[in-house]
DNA sequence: ATGAAAGCGCTAACAC
DNA sequence: GTGTTAGCGCTTTCAT
């Protein structure tokens, strides 16, 4: 079945020169007599050649591929910035050898290995602990230049992703104007996501500042199936819910339809309020009110600076890049103790994080 | 900053012994001396060496790596199918090596040049036009095994799919159990999915064969801006269509908001029916009625073709696996004319399609 | 049991 | 302008 593949070798050997000629006008990297050139494209045309991009990699010590690791597919938030570093890399000439962690150390550990092993240039990533990763530090020792996604780091490292807290922050402003005091957090296992750890810190803190009480906190699974029981015993032992911010859109949704299970509507009875903007959240009914962030940008941002590091033989500097996010209102989101939603009523106003990006650690 | 990589040289140095007991001891691949063995090992961890896989795909003429092609990462159904990939290449010790080719040929061509370019041993992925490819002419000509997903080729290819004109003829069944004649079906460019063209012919010749009038038909871009406008036509043009068929689930969804749009109601004054069964179908109000189709063992199945192809130094066979595939009700679906969703009154009944795969060519 | 050496496909000095 | 040659890191005969 496997014919031999056409090396620079039978090249040469067709146009009637050496390996070196064929190399040089292919590349365009020294001189060549046109008669020459002109045989080499024919020879190479002919033969239907293209390099062996493993020997020209192992030679120039690069090999024009970035890894890429993300805790999982099915959040369309790591797809849409999948999507934004695919065309950032396939614009500078680069490929993307892709992992999934499933939001697991060992895997994550794991997959880093191998794709040192394949000699990737640089990485972009979101890992699980940005602050005592075993895999960032696996990529410090070999210098393979890197970026995280989404994470945001306590400790310096270079990282593009949005305030969580402010975020968070305007967040329970929304709640707060639209008269909501008592609340519940939903967040997937913080050991598992500094994020969804840092939007409950944001989100309680300016609870607190308001002199509401403490959000009750339920923390599940990555795909809670037993959602609809938990959240029942939730608001059971707290009384008088009337919102719920999501660590995630693919969270609130779920939210959502567990709320509709337990009797209860939305948003006349309890509001929901996601994070992440992605698309399905604006084509559901009611839409989802949520904190829009730019995913796909995410991906471009940290992927043009592992680029940029690696063009430069350098490390990207370590600090946080904080992109803009927005509140995006939506069906989902009511008054307190009103039968009907906050938007029907007086409008809760569309607010945007100042556009520029601000540089910054921690949180 | 770049420190120059610890390689097998410097192990055997540190050992006190050739490279070659080196390979050997840590391939497992020869004889060694206890003494050696030891010895080898220790230098190795204490310098904190991993292959370069590069050196050794050249040398061995595997890269364990496969290349995936899928038309974009937006729709889920993609994605999940990835992960199928994911899971079946990693536990083959295989890294996958992603590329979207947006639903464009020439990016698709372009993609799979970098990807033999790297050497890659085998793809899976979902092309433009399975019966005239270029990319798959490309990938036989190198002799590297392939397996489709999703595409259901006219002419016999590695493939792994479902049915899509006997899913499509259930989808009809299904909404003429509920009443409904007079139809709309909405589809991506037919020129960019062969899986919408014959998920539109099953659903109109099952129609046609009930008596029915034909399905108004509205093709659309990837994501599109003007459907409210379009589908508003749609329905000024044909009256009295009161269920519509969507060749794709996020297609399906939008659909629904397109309606609402117009002032219509799902399902009282148009039920709504998807294809793919995306997670979030069953999340939303109403829960979209489609056809669910098992996404991660597209790429799973797919993926174990592709492998065991190359194990056994072969092509996969050309032939298409057919999974199985079934009819999820849900709120979007109801009885013509009625203004109650159908499963509120007689439930429609879930079928299934027989779980035996089926294999067979075409159409 | 072990090492020397050839060579995978390529690039880049360095001659000529 | 062109060819020869020495590797890049590795595996694998083939001697020893």
């Amino acid at each position: 079945v496997s014919q031999r593949r056409v090396t620079i070798r039978d090249v040469a050997e067709k146009a009637g020169c050496s390996i070196a000629t064929v190399s040089r006008v292919l590349n365009q990297s020294g001189p060549a007599s046109t008669d020459a050139a002109e045989r080499v494209l024919a020879a190479a045309d002919a033969l239907g050649f293209s390099f062996n991009e493993l020997g020209r990699s192992l030679q120039s010590q690069r090999s024009r591929t970035l890894g890429v690791i993300v805790p999982s597919l099915s959040n369309p938030v790591f797809a849409a910035a999948i999507e934004g570093v695919q065309a950032e890399a396939t614009a500078a000439g680069y490929q993307i050898l892709l992992a999934c962690s499933n939001y697991d150390e060992p895997s994550e550990i794991q997959a880093i290995r191998t794709l040192i092993g394949k000699q990737i240039d640089g990485a972009v990533l979101t890992v699980v602990d940005p602050d005592d990763s075993p895999a960032l530090a696996l990529l410090k020792a070999q210098g393979v230049p890197y970026c995280l996604m989404f994470n945001q780091p306590e400790t310096p490292q270079p990282s593009v992703g949005v305030d969580n807290v402010a975020a968070s922050r305007m967040a329970a402003d929304m709640l707060l104007q639209a008269g909501h005091r008592n609340t519940a957090f939903l967040a997937i296992r913080f050991d598992g996501s500094e994020r969804a750890r840092l939007r409950h810190q944001g989100f309680s803190a300016r609870l607190l500042e308001a002199g509401c009480p403490e959000p009750a906190l339920l923390e599940v699974g990555d795909n809670p199936q037993d959602l609809d029981a938990r959240l029942g015993a939730l608001f059971a032992a707290h009384e008088g819910i009337t919102a719920l911010y999501a660590s995630n859109d693919m969270l609130a949704l779920a939210a959502i339809r567990a709320v509709r299970a337990l009797g209860l509507r939305v948003p006349e009875d309890v509001s929901v309020i996601g994070f992440d903007g992605i698309a399905i959240a604006e084509m559901v009914d009611p839409s989802l009110a949520t904190i829009a962030t730019p995913c796909p940008e995410m991906g471009r941002g940290a992927t043009s600076q592992v680029i940029t590091a690696i063009n430069e033989d350098r490390t990207p500097a370590a600090t946080m890049t904080a992109l803009p996010f927005s509140f995006r209102t939506g069906g989902s989101l009511g008054l307190a103790g009103a039968e009907k939603p906050a938007d029907e009523r007086a409008p809760v106003r569309r607010r945007t994080h100042p556009t520029t990006p601000v540089t910054k650690h921690g949180s």
